[in-house]
RNA sequence: CGGGCUGUAGCUCAGCUUGGUAGAGCGCUGCGUUCGGGACGCAGAGGUCGCAGGUUCAAAUCCUGUCAGCCCGACCA
């Protein structure tokens, strides 16, 4: 009927980058919104993209030496209080559970038990630092229990008055590390390493470039002595925070008790880090590289390298063009990519050809196969890339096959360079406060600003007013002489700022 | 917590001012024509109009209450 969009989403990028945000959520299968406010389902398709962040990420932690666990989900509500800044940040967040039955209501439905209020009340982790922290004051007597290095993939709860898809959502989806150290060293270079990691697993697994850096006073988190992130730009050029990395120094072992004795049989307090990515990542997944067709997936993260469409006109054509689909599915299947074998689906439903090619697009499969007839008298696939857009090409089967893998290698490292350059392109260097104030005005595109800083109340002042944000400050900075763009004081290295999710 | 708005089909919404047998588009089902393509025609399924009470011969429509959600602000790792 209605003649379609020129562009699979309505609106584009340029038009209404959040709207066009949320249909690409929508027309890619991701998830949808739930009876729950605030709360999402996270549909197959963008839970298959989850369990690849795991899989990739859970290979990494174990090999630099961590362990999985688990903990509990409920948190006494005292233990919250232990940390005096850590309780300020999440307070206002939790959720709390305040009794355990229910009983029908003399008005009709249900109402919690008055008789079975709770003692003392629960809340539901908005993250584990207490919990974890008052079980690892029992795991720790000696210099011989440590390093404790423990990881957990969990769902955590922060009660945000706004939430977005996949960017912040009540309840999220996460991985949290908390490791115990016996020097404040150790537990640096601890929080260091898992950076690296964060940043190598963004970088090669998601095509997102990123920026390792230090988080300035107002932005650290409560409780910890230095916080780093990664930071990465969206095409929309705010930046979004994809990762953090925490040095705790002893206030969390101080406020629970986590000590032990050295060597020289002295009882002193541990040092512990912790560290975070949570479904946030899809989220940033999907602003770095979509376009206005939806989702582009970089092959290392794609629940289906390769969508294979059968075409036919009439049930005579099906056995043979069928059969031919499984065999080219098996042969690729043989392939490998990332040590993984490449994954491949075939799509039979019966759909019509132009609706099933469009919800493949839209979901971001990398590479999309049609093969009918005239394919299979011929030897040939019909091939699209999702990266670089166009039609796609006729290529012959086997060098189809052959060529599978440095393919699906090219084109991920395609959508690095393209993001990489999007980047940089809106990268910029600002020594005047009237420079930056004219970058970040609201009729300017903003970018990443690497400006000469003091932290304090001053600046933060300014940002305010502007809605910029200090990112961080990068950790490979080179040191130079400056001055600070908000107050003139002298500062010796650059911090980056943007407006961010 | 303050201000504004909305609850009608699976989805998006019209109808309400002026009360009188519940509507459209999309989606869904079937048949047909098309089809290396997000097509078209015909037929069909699907709703106690958020909930409770009131006014009336008669309420989706008017009144009262109540619940839920959305937007702006505030707030916000």
């Amino acid at each position: 009927m209605a003649k379609p969009p020129k562009t699979a989403i309505t609106p584009t990028r340029q038009e209404n980058y959040p709207e066009w945000y949320q249909q690409v959520v929508k027309a890619a299968d991701l998830a949808e919104t739930s009876d729950v406010r605030g709360c999402m389902v996270i549909k197959p398709w963008g839970y298959a993209i989850w369990e690849n962040i795991q899989r990739q990420l859970d290979a990494m932690f174990k090999a630099t030496g961590h362990e999985n666990a688990y903990f509990p989900l409920f948190i006494p509500m005292s233990f919250l209080e232990k940390e005096a800044q850590h309780v300020e940040g999440f307070a206002k967040e939790c959720a709390v559970v305040t009794h355990h039955r229910l009983e029908p209501d003399p008005e009709g439905g249900l109402r919690p038990a008055p008789s079975a209020k709770l003692d003392e009340p629960l809340i539901v982790r908005p993250t584990s630092e207490t919990i974890i922290g008052a079980t690892f004051s029992r795991w720790v007597q000696s210099y011989r229990d440590l390093p404790i290095l423990i990881n957990q993939w969990a769902n955590v709860v922060r009660w945000e008055l706004r939430t977005r898809m996949f960017l912040r959502t009540t309840e999220f989806l996460w991985q949290e590390g908390h490791t115990v150290h016996s020097t404040a060293e150790e537990a640096e270079q601890e929080t260091r390493q898992m950076l690296d990691v964060y940043a190598d697993f963004a970088e090669n697994s998601m095509a997102m470039p990123v920026i390792k850096g230090e988080k300035t006073a107002g932005e650290r988190f409560p409780g910890a002595v230095a916080t780093y992130s990664i930071e990465a730009l969206m095409q929309d050029r705010k930046a979004l925070q994809a990762g953090t990395s925490h040095f705790l120094g002893q206030n969390f072992a101080k406020a629970q008790e986590i000590k032990f004795q050295d060597p020289s049989g002295d009882e002193v307090y541990a040092w512990t880090t912790s560290w975070g990515v949570s479904t946030r990542l899809i989220g940033g997944l999907i602003m770095t590289h979509s376009d206005d067709d939806g989702l582009v997936l970089p092959p290392k993260l794609a629940p289906a390298h390769v969508a294979i469409l059968p075409i036919y006109r009439n049930y005579d054509e099906r056995p043979d063009v069928l059969a031919y689909c499984e065999a080219l599915k098996k042969e690729l299947v043989a392939q490998r990519f990332c040590d993984e074998p490449v994954r491949v689906r075939i799509d039979d439903r019966d759909v019509r050809g132009g609706e099933k090619k469009w919800q493949w697009v839209k979901r971001g499969v990398p590479l999309r196969v049609e093969v009918g007839p005239r394919d299979v008298a011929a030897g040939k696939v019909f091939a699209a890339r999702r990266d670089v857009g166009g039609k796609g090409e006729g290529v012959d089967r086997n060098t189809f096959v052959a060529q599978i893998s440095a393919t699906l290698t090219d084109m991920q490292q395609t959508l690095y360079d393209r993001a990489a350059a999007i980047r940089k392109e809106a990268t910029v260097t600002i020594d005047d406060l009237g420079e930056f104030e004219k970058f970040f005005a609201d009729s300017a595109p903003g970018g990443l600003a690497y400006c000469h800083f003091v932290d304090g109340p001053e600046m933060e002042a300014q940002l305010k007013k502007l809605k910029v944000t200090a990112r961080c400050v990068p950790v490979d900075a080179e040191e130079e002489s400056g001055k600070c763009i908000f107050t003139g004081q002298p500062s010796n290295l650059r911090g980056v700022f943007a407006r961010a999710y």
